[in-house]
DNA sequence: TATTCGTGGCG
DNA sequence: TCGCCAAGAAT
């Protein structure tokens, strides 16, 4: 039973008349104008940039779009690329397994003629493509009539509707609200204009209601609670690791000596420093990864993940020309670069460099 | 279903 | 300094 006194019609017409005039103009997306001229985005640009923006900023996201399209305009260019290439472009974006399905995925459309699937069905089963990022792709680039819902939609719709019950149990409940709402005729506009008003109004701290198009029919506005939605249960507090990274460079030709991480877990398959492992309660056990003479280099450096707060030591040493590490390799100084260096790793290399062991090289 | 996975900006 | 949070997916 509807006892409002405005209808999803009215809702849907407000919100897409509002991202006429407000959209964001974004270097993957097609703006409202040019699409309402038929103009639709190439899919595997909006595939790159949904994949990117995955619990990522659009700030920073707009500056490895553009490095990205550069290298490879098209799908079977990224396929050609190397997975340590995608690996090194990709570093400093985090979540890396992201890299790792993106450049899988590139091989599969590449290799099925460089067409990505147009439903939602086809495009959930490639890696990297959950149920959120099928349905932007599908309603963006296809104009599929999906529910878009990310964590935008989430907050929009939590408001709306005054949804009290916390995140993440209250998922399926905003869900089928914004399953309600979806545009049959605009379905790419109206998915894009939820995340623009999302993100520009009816944002997390500090909602803008004076602004909002649908402020009108808010709930939450309504009874002075949009500031406090969604309400999300208690975190867990991040416990403290400690460990130790270990810088070295080769005497002569000023070599660094790197270590490519597993492919799985924390930073998987990405290029860093050789460290011990990182532990909660005792001291890390030391592990240098060959036999020299290491010094402290002083500064600490401190990186939260996720889930733990780290603070790392820096250990460095000039090693001797012919010695052979135990782990990881030298790379060539000229071809070493820190931005291809995940944030954490780049940090120890500012705090390593600053040694004179080190800065003395070449 | 609950964890594990990065990073940077902001209040 | 610190917690919060952002266009989630995989396991």
């Amino acid at each position: 039973m509807n006892t409002e006194h405005w209808t999803k019609a009215e809702l849907r017409a407000r919100l897409l008349a509002w991202y006429d005039a407000n959209a964001r103009a974004l270097p993957w997306r097609v703006g409202p104008a040019e699409r309402a001229r038929g103009v639709r985005p190439d899919p595997y640009r909006v595939w790159l940039s949904e994949v990117m923006l995955q619990q990522t900023t659009v700030a920073v996201v707009r500056r490895y779009f553009a490095r990205f399209t550069e290298l490879w305009p098209r799908v079977e260019d990224l396929a050609a690329a190397s997975e340590a290439q995608v690996m090194a472009e990709w570093a400093g974006l985090g979540y890396y397994a992201r890299a790792r399905n993106l450049h899988a995925c590139a091989r599969i459309v590449a290799e099925a003629g460089g067409r990505f699937p147009s439903t939602r069905e086809g495009l959930e089963k490639l890696p990297g493509i959950g149920p959120y990022t099928a349905a932007a792709i599908a309603a963006i680039a296809h104009d599929a009539p999906e529910a878009v819902v990310d964590g935008n939609v989430e907050r929009v719709m939590a408001r709306l509707h005054a949804v009290e019950e916390p995140l993440p149990k209250a998922k399926p409940r905003l869900a089928a609200h914004a399953a309600a709402l979806v545009s049959p005729h605009r379905p790419g506009d109206f998915a894009q204009a939820m995340m623009d008003l999302g993100a520009t109004v009816c944002t997390p701290r500090a909602p803008a209601c004076g602004r909002c198009p649908l402020a009108f029919a808010c709930a939450a506005r309504a009874s002075g609670l949009a500031r406090e939605l969604p309400r999300r249960a208690a975190k867990t507090p991040k416990p403290r690791r400690r460990g130790i990274a270990y810088v070295a460079r080769r005497a002569g030709d000023g070599a660094w000596l790197l270590e490519r991480r597993p492919p799985r877990g924390l930073l998987g398959g990405t290029l860093g420093w050789p460290v011990s492992e990182w532990t909660e309660g005792d001291a890390p056990a030391p592990a240098p990864p060959l036999a020299a003479e290491w010094s402290d280099a002083g500064a600490r450096v401190r990186h939260t993940f996720t889930h733990f707060h780290l603070e790392l030591e820096v250990f460095v040493t000039l090693a001797a020309p012919g010695v052979e590490p135990r782990r990881g390799s030298f790379v060539p100084a000229e071809a070493f670069r820190a931005e291809a260096l995940p944030s954490l790793m780049r940090k120890v290399h500012a705090v390593a460099r600053e040694h004179p062991a080190i800065a003395a090289v070449s």
